[in-house]
DNA sequence: GCGACAG
DNA sequence: ATCTTGTCGC
């Protein structure tokens, strides 16, 4: 009834292998034929899971397809299952990406006129240990433009989740919205973003696949109400209710297929 | 060796 | 990720 456990040294050696091999794919600039300025980007997606306190192995996933810039919702769809692969940092992208890439792929085949110009994604995109987080894994997969956002700092090349707080606090950055991310090796690895120029705790955004992080940086800020962009935030609360709705069945049955269930 | 470590 | 109400403040 639990996810598995400890993976051996060989599974984590094959993963790392994997995210170097599609690593090959990643595309860091703008990779598409609208413009951010004009009214063309209209659909922007989001995705986000919900696990159960019971039983951490039964979730729920959710994708959103929310329009601009009214950002009213248009799509939204769920998938209930069971994982079996647990959560190891670094490899967020072998628990999350399957089931994303399916309600993804179910849009696609249904040729749904919302289908997503970009896809915001709760997890981070290159800022990762090799620069290839859930973001960039979907995106590449999924050969669409994504973009990473990450509620907590993965701390890679000497960046420190203190030490983005302290700069936001600093006189000179007191009215600054973005503060850029750059390591110990003087590589670029996203931006800490605040809402509100009062936030306390930002952000964490950076580039999925397929866009530059400076057209990144402005769809999350044409899609951010509150902490988190409208479309992840969406897909988050959607997700909860969702599970916590149907949980209870969920747990009942040992070997439950995934089951989509479509609204709109 | 020890601690840190997206969701 | 998950638990969890009210409450303080703009």
């Amino acid at each position: 009834m639990e996810e598995e456990g400890a993976l051996s040294e060989n599974q984590l050696k094959n993963w790392t292998e994997e995210q170097d091999g599609l690593k090959k794919k990643l595309i860091v600039y703008d990779d598409f034929t609208w413009k951010l300025s004009s009214s063309m980007l209209k659909y922007v997606g989001g995705v986000d899971m919900s696990f159960s306190k019971e039983d951490s192995s039964v979730a729920c996933a959710c994708l959103v397809v929310l329009e601009l810039p009214s950002l009213s919702l248009v799509y939204h769809d769920f998938s209930f299952l069971r994982l079996h692969v647990p959560y190891i940092p670094g490899f967020l992208a072998f628990r999350e990406a399957p089931v994303l890439l399916q309600l993804l792929q179910k849009m696609k085949d249904d040729k749904n006129p919302f289908y997503p110009q970009v896809l915001l994604v709760d997890g981070n995109g290159i800022l990762h240990p090799r620069g290839f987080g859930l973001a960039c894994h979907l995106g590449v997969l999924a050969n669409l433009p994504t973009i990473g956002v990450g509620k907590n700092l993965h701390h890679v090349d000497g960046l420190n989740q203190s030490e983005v707080r302290r700069s936001f606090q600093l006189k000179e950055n007191e009215h600054e919205q973005v503060i850029t991310l750059v390591g110990n090796s003087g590589l670029t690895w996203g931006v800490g973003f605040r809402p509100t120029l009062s936030s306390l705790k930002p952000i964490y955004v950076s580039v999925g696949h397929r866009i530059s992080l400076d057209s990144a940086v402005n769809i999350v800020k044409m899609t951010c109400k509150y902490r988190v962009p409208e479309p992840i935030r969406q897909a988050d609360m959607r997700s909860r209710a969702y599970l916590q709705k149907h949980q209870l069945s969920l747990l009942k049955e040992p070997e439950l297929q995934p089951t989509d269930q479509t609204e709109h």
